[in-house]
DNA sequence: TAGTGTGTTCAGTCTTTATTGAACGTCGAT
DNA sequence: ATCGACGTTCAATAAAGACTGAACACACTA
C-alpha cells in the first residue's frame, strides 16, 4: 500500500510543509500556505494561538497570515462557545474564491493595457495590434478562470 | 480621441513600464516584463545593446532576461545578415506559450499533492477528501488554461 | 480598579531575489 | 597573433519582502 510505514501525523506535517514552498513559489508567504494547508487538512477550526503553536511561529505571523487567506476567502474567522481566542477555518468552495482573486487580478491588468492602447495614437497599427493581443490574454485568462471556477464550484 | 495629446514615443514608454510592474507583480523580474514589452510595441527585431541602451541596464540582465524570456517561448533569438550582434523578437503564439509554462506549474503541484495523498493512511476520510480537492483545483487549473492557450491559438 | 489574555501593528532583522559591473571566453576582422 | 566587440558568468550590492518580538489597545474577570 502507499501509505505503508507512514503515520498520520507524518503525513499531515509532510502535507504542511509540501504546501508551504507551493504557495511560496505563487509569490505568497510560506507561512501563509502553512497555515492554509493544516485548516484544510484538519478541517476543524483551530485558534489563533493553537496556530502559533503548531507552525512554530510568531503571533504577528499568524496575524498577517489568516488576514491574507481571510481577504482571499480561504479561510473564515469563527467564534467558539465560552472561549475568547479567535478561531478559523477553511470555508466552503475555497478554491473557487481562490480563483476568483486570480480572475480579479486578471481583469485589473486587462484593463491596464486597454488603458495603454488607448494611448497609443490610430496610426500606429502593429503596436495597436500586438497590445490589444496582450490585453487579449489577460482577459482570456481570467474568463477561462471564472469558468475552471464555476466547474469547480458545480462539482463540489 | 483616446490619444491626444500623447506621442507614440510616451505611449511607448508608459507601456514599457506598465508591463514592467504588471509582470513583476506575477513574480517576474520587472526588466524581463520591460525587455518583452518593447519587443511586444516594436514587433521588429531589436540587437542585445538595442535593448541595453533603450531600458538603461547593465548587459547582465539583459542576458538573463533575455534568458528567461526565451526558455518561456515568449521571444526568439535571430540572426541579422551583417551583424554579429543576437537580435531578439517576439515569437508568434507568444501568449499561448506563456500559459502553456503556467500550466506546467499547476500540473508539477497537482502531482506533487497527489503524492501527498497517497501518503495519507486510508483510515482519514476527512483529511483524504480535502486533500484531494486540493489537487483537483491544480488539476482543474492547468486543464482550463491549456483550454485558454488553445483557443488563443486558434483565434490568434 | 488592576490584572490577564487577546489580536494587531510596526520597527527592526533576516532572507531572498534582482541588478550591477568587472572578468572571462569566443568569434571575426585585420 | 592581436584586437575589439560580443554575450555570459559571478561576486558584490541593492532592493524587496518575510518574519519576529515588543508595544499597544481592547475586552473580560475578579
Amino acid at each position: 500500500m502507499a501509505d505503508q510505514g507512514k503515520t498520520v501525523a507524518e503525513a499531515r506535517s509532510d502535507f504542511i510543509e509540501k504546501i508551504g514552498v507551493i504557495v511560496q513559489t505563487e509569490g505568497l508567504p510560506r507561512i501563509a500556505g502553512r497555515v492554509l494547508a493544516i485548516l484544510l487538512f484538519d478541517g476543524e477550526r483551530l485558534s489563533f494561538s493553537q496556530l502559533a503553536e503548531l507552525l512554530q511561529v510568531s503571533r504577528g505571523s499568524i496575524s498577517s497570515s489568516v488576514r491574507l487567506l481571510e481577504t482571499q476567502q480561504m479561510i473564515k474567522r469563527v467564534a467558539k462557545p465560552g472561549d475568547r481566542q479567535d478561531y478559523f477555518q477553511i470555508v466552503e468552495n475555497a478554491f473557487p474564491h481562490l480563483i476568483e482573486a486570480s480572475v480579479l487580478r486578471a481583469r485589473r491588468a486587462a484593463a491596464d493595457i486597454e488603458d495603454s492602447l488607448a494611448e497609443i495614437p490610430h496610426s500606429e497599427e502593429g503596436p495597436r495590434r500586438r497590445v490589444a493581443e496582450f490585453a487579449a490574454y489577460y482577459r482570456a485568462m481570467s474568463d477561462g478562470m471564472s469558468e475552471v471556477a464555476r466547474l469547480l464550484r458545480d462539482k463540489g
